[in-house]
DNA sequence: TTCTCGGCTGGGCATTCTGCTCAGTGACCG
DNA sequence: CGGTCACTGAGCAGAATGCCCAGCCGAGAA
């Protein structure tokens, strides 16, 4: 399941223009189009490349502020606290991690007054015994795959 | 710049099934294929949907291991310490934060020993103080966004 | 009330892309 | 040598896209 180069140079592509089909793919790659098509299937069934899901920003559905939030869960209370953050919707992600933490989740509110409503609500549960809170205040690095992919592409080691 | 409630629609619906075409998706939602056009046009523009680039997998590119890093940087080396993160392509992504730490990081790698070497250079630099890593076991929820759209959706604030 | 405007509808058009198929080529391997 | 695999180049019918237009309707302005 290593990543060829030219996978990459699909993947790379397909992150800077989204909206290209198939063909025009393989003319930028200057390969056959069922060449283009073949690698594009194969990276998908892969799971290299899980989907092209649009990419929503919360900033501009009201929710500008963002947090990080560390959680200390109460022994054998780790899947009802899971399922309990489930149902929040402003918990973007969810981990259990090691660590000083049990639990490390991605947060969003409306406002930073709004953001406490949020932590009230996730640490509102009985198995959470403590939570700390970071908030993001700039965002200098953006969730990106590309450079990861590039090196992935470049050695040949795979997994 | 409030979500409608066929916006929600519409990007619930392009997140469930990102290959339909607009002309599919005006026919599920039971509107004109103009009227779906132009409010994702809208959507667009306005910034809510980024764009559509494809989700990888960094588990699949062979780096199966995330983990979250705090770090603190001494005063004044906060640009340096961007800059030094921003070549390294395990870093995923990096934020800015209040609390404890002044930084967070999201990092992969290829396994538990080479998570170090990746540690080893976030950290080889001179304008970081401290690093705390939390590795990251389980992913029960993983980055989402539609519950939060359908929120948004419902009530009429705005931002 | 009447007017105007923005959003939506439904249709049409030429161009383009897609999914699918097929024959042919070169590389690698038992 | 024969078989498998990936890639090429081509073709075709069906479908979608980008673009345009006329008409409808409700909300707000005059």
């Amino acid at each position: 399941m290593a990543i060829d180069h030219l996978d990459g140079r699909i993947i790379v592509l397909l992150a800077r223009e989204p909206r290209i089909g198939v063909l025009e793919m393989s003319r930028r790659l200057g390969v056959a189009r069922g060449t283009a098509q073949a690698r594009l299937d194969r990276l998908q069934s892969n799971g290299v490349i899980r989907g092209f899901g649009p990419e929503v920003d919360p900033a501009a559905l009201g929710y500008p502020v963002t947090a990080f939030a560390t959680l200390q869960i109460r022994q054998g209370q780790g899947a009802d606290v899971r399922a309990h953050l489930t149902t929040v919707p402003e918990v973007l992600e969810l981990h259990t991690t090691t660590g000083t933490g049990d639990m490390m989740c991605r947060l969003v509110a409306r406002s930073n007054a709004d953001l406490q409503r949020v932590i009230d609500r996730v640490v509102g549960f009985d198995g959470i015994v403590r939570a700390s809170t970071a908030i993001v205040m700039e965002n200098p690095v953006p969730l990106r795959i590309i450079p990861l992919v590039e090196q992935a592409a470049e050695d040949p080691a795979s997994s």
